[in-house]
DNA sequence: GGCAAAATGATATTGCGTCTCAATCTCGCG
DNA sequence: CGCGAGATTGAGACGCAATATCATTTTGCC
C-alpha cells in the first residue's frame, strides 16, 4: 500500500477495536484522524495541543489510551529519538520497514529503507542470539549536508530544547 | 586501548576538567570512578542511589552535572533503549564504534561490533545528506534465544515498566 | 587572611506520563 | 422502554526524572 486513505486508516483502526470487543467512540476517532492525517512523528503532548486546538477534543488520559491502543494495533510504532523522548510514528503503515536517521545537533528525523541493511541487520541480530522484529533501526547522525542545502528549515516540530541558534543558514 | 585502568580514566577527567577551568573535586572523582569502575550502562537515578549506598557522596545535583561534563568530555555516551528512558555508557572509551541490539521485551542490551555495518551506516549515512558522526546505531530484536539459553537473567537493572506481566509466554 | 570564582546541596519547579475514580455512555436484553 | 453490565471518559491526583534556583561552602590566588 503506498499511501492508504484516512478512510481506510480508519476503517483498520475500527475493525482492530471492535475485534478486541472495544468502541471506535468519537474521541478514538478524533484521535486516530490527527494521526493519520498529517502523518508526521509527533510527541504525545503535542498531539493533546493540536486537539485541543482542534474542533474535537478528548482529554488528556483519553489521547494517552488510545495511543497505546493504537500502537498494539500494529498501526502506530514508538520511536525514540534518545534525550529521552518520546515520539510515534504512524508512517509504518505506508512503508513497514523504513529506518531512521537522526541528526543528533538538531534532532532532524529523516526516513529511509534499504534492503541491504535489513538483511545484515538481521544476520546480527541472530548472530547475538536475538531474533529479529519488524521493529526498526535508528542510525544517528549529523545534517551538515542537508542544512548546506538549506533543507533544515522544516524540522522535526520540536521548538524546545533542539534549537541551536548557532547553526543559523548558509 | 583496551581496558583502560581506572586511574588512566581519571587522569583524562581530570585532564579534561581543567582543560575547562574547572576542578576536580572530592565529588566529581567519586561519581566519575563510580561510573567508570564498573563499567556498565546506568540510569541517572540508579548512579544517585549506588553513591548513596557508597562511602563517599555527592547530591543529585552534582551528579546530574557531572554527568553532563563527561558527556561533554566525549568519555560518556547516552544511549537509548526507548520507552523514554535515559541511560548512560562508559564503554565508549574501550570500544569506540560499538553499537546496541536491544530487546523490545525485556530492555536487554547486548553490545556488538560489526566493520561491514560500520560502513554500510556510513553509506546510507551519506547518502540521505548526513554525515556519520562517531555515534552508535541501535537495533531492536527479541531475545529470545538467549533466552532459550538462560541467559537472559542478568537484566539491564530495569525492574519497573517494562514489566508486562499479560505478556507471558508465547 | 581575604576576595572572587567555582562548586555544592537542599529545595522548588517543571514536564511527562500514569493512575484513580466518579460520572457518563453504550449495548443488548427482557 | 427501562435496566444493568461493562466500557469510556475526564478531572485531578500522583510519581518520577530531570532541571532550575539560590544561599552556603570551598577553592585558588593574591
Amino acid at each position: 500500500m503506498d499511501q492508504p486513505s484516512l478512510k481506510a486508516v480508519l476503517g483498520q483502526a475500527q475493525a482492530f477495536f471492535s475485534s478486541k470487543g472495544l468502541r471506535f467512540t468519537k474521541q478514538r476517532e478524533a484521535v486516530t484522524t490527527l494521526i493519520f492525517r498529517t502523518q508526521e512523528h509527533f510527541r504525545p503532548e503535542e498531539l493533546c495541543e493540536r486537539l485541543r486546538k482542534s474542533d474535537s477534543s478528548a482529554s488528556r488520559a483519553t489521547i494517552y489510551r488510545t495511543i497505546l491502543h493504537l500502537v498494539e494495533s500494529g498501526m502506530l510504532r514508538e520511536i525514540s529519538l534518545g534525550g529521552g523522548e518520546r515520539l510515534y510514528d504512524p508512517n509504518f503503515l505506508k512503508s513497514p520497514h523504513h529506518n531512521h536517521l537522526v541528526c543528533v545537533d538538531c534532532r532532524k528525523i529523516v526516513e529511509f529503507e534499504d534492503p541491504n541493511l535489513d538483511i545484515m541487520q538481521n544476520c546480527i541480530t541472530r548472530r547475538m542470539g536475538f531474533s529479529p522484529t519488524e521493529k526498526a533501526l535508528r542510525i544517528e547522525g549529523r545534517c551538515d549536508m542537508l542544512r548546506l542545502l538549506g533543507t533544515c528549515k522544516n524540522f522535526n516540530a520540536a521548538g524546545k530544547k533542539g534549537q541551536r541558534d548557532k547553526a543559523s543558514k548558509g
